[in-house]
DNA sequence: ATAAGAATATGTTTTATAACACAAAATTAA
DNA sequence: TTAATTTTGTGTTATAAAACATATTCTTAT
């Protein structure tokens, strides 16, 4: 993907935060704008690091994670085309507390981060902005707290898939997940280890909820699966 | 505690929050102020609500907490005088998905949210002051996933046992938790339940970690709670 | 095309922690 | 003050999920 594509989408409102920008803050992004290419699995920040760039993913699909007790890895958050991340470290004028990776071939506009203030301090909108983007993503955040300590690993392996699908969407098929993760990926999601969330899709399965082929994850019962994920 | 040590609070800027404001603006709030008390273990909002206010808590003790599975309850965060809560479901636009009750007897401060949605949209500074806070807590958050679902029980209770002095700080002694609380309530905190806060505490206290008297738990070692803490 | 390494799958064992049970102490209410 | 209720403390049992072990299948590199 090139520049052109990235003018495309500011300047076409592609995306909520670019229709409050007046035609002269677009322009400056547009300018500032700079596109990086992220292979599969390729890291984009690192936990620890400074934070420079506010990102928006163009192409591809990106996970947010943090590394803890004896390296086992959590995914916080899963990013899709046009969405924003890598401000909130910023912002809180501190580093990075978790990682940025590509689950697969990604390509990704990176705005600096001291633009974003200059715009922010001269234009509300788009504080107001990034207030309300915030205050969604601590919402979800305490929720997940909650699903990741309380409920069991049925239960957290079914939100997973609902996750995934809410992010993601389905294929033309309206069933298949869009995305094709790794088993561990999808342990690392629900907060289990590998064998468990291998075991428990193999439930899943067993119980007609979902097939799965490889890493292609059909979902024939949805009603079931949010059931299960509600339930504990 | 009436609203003239309230004023007090906002025209000699003892939160940060204040300072950035024009007398103007300090006036407006002061017009709008409401105070309210609670009674120990007294419900401030709840899971569900739509929000109103900001809250302002001026003296006692506050918890955030949300209710999961089977109404198996995880304190989310403890707020101290002087620090601002309750804005954040208002900025994302939609309900409360956690509840605030009050720890001890406590004297908060409401500002109404469109008020307060008024100063950021004529005060940009303000805006960046909440744009920071949300970031810091939403980093908070995500940190606190990791170590609730990664750290074992020991671990648990021992960086709760640290947060709390963080927040609550110590007695003249340099050592007593200034905050006393259920054994229940530090269950909540660390995701465990009440009998093995208990037991595990009880630990602590052969290791000569601690000491307990009834609510009042002195810290002996520090050093070493944030090593447990660390996972050791 | 073949070897080497990763990822997936599944059975077995171990362990951390919840669940349960009950007693003692401390609060609260009558 | 006494009774009732809540909170704290401990021992025991049950169980969910990790840890471990070992195939098998799928990728990737040579």
């Amino acid at each position: 993907m090139i520049k052109s594509a990235l003018e495309k989408v500011i300047s076409e409102d592609l995306a909520e935060i670019w229709s409050i920008l007046t035609n002269e803050e677009k322009h400056r992004i547009i300018d500032a704008f700079e596109i990086h290419n992220f292979k599969k699995n390729q890291i984009i920040y690192a936990e620890g690091e400074a934070p420079e760039y506010l990102w928006c993913l163009l192409k591809g699909k990106v996970k947010k994670f943090k590394e803890g007790v004896g390296g086992r890895v959590q995914i916080l958050r899963l990013i899709r085309p046009v969405q924003y991340f890598g401000y909130r470290a910023y912002f809180a004028q501190e580093p990075y507390v978790s990682s940025a990776g590509a689950f697969e071939a990604s390509t990704l506009g990176a705005v600096p981060m001291e633009l974003v203030m200059d715009l922010i301090r001269n234009n509300n909108n788009l504080a107001l902005f990034f207030i309300k983007e915030l205050s969604r993503n601590l919402g979800g955040s305490d929720t997940k707290i909650v699903n990741l300590t309380q409920k069991h690993i049925r239960g957290r392996l079914a939100e997973a898939l609902i996750v995934l699908k809410d992010n993601y969407g389905y294929e033309d098929d309206n069933s298949t997940l869009k995305i094709y993760m790794a088993r561990e990926d999808l342990a690392n999601l629900s907060n289990m280890t590998t064998s468990n969330a291998i075991r428990t899709l193999s439930g899943f399965v067993n119980e007609k909820i979902i097939t799965v082929d490889g890493r292609r994850i059909r979902i024939l019962n949805e009603a079931m699966l949010k059931k299960i994920s509600k339930f504990g």
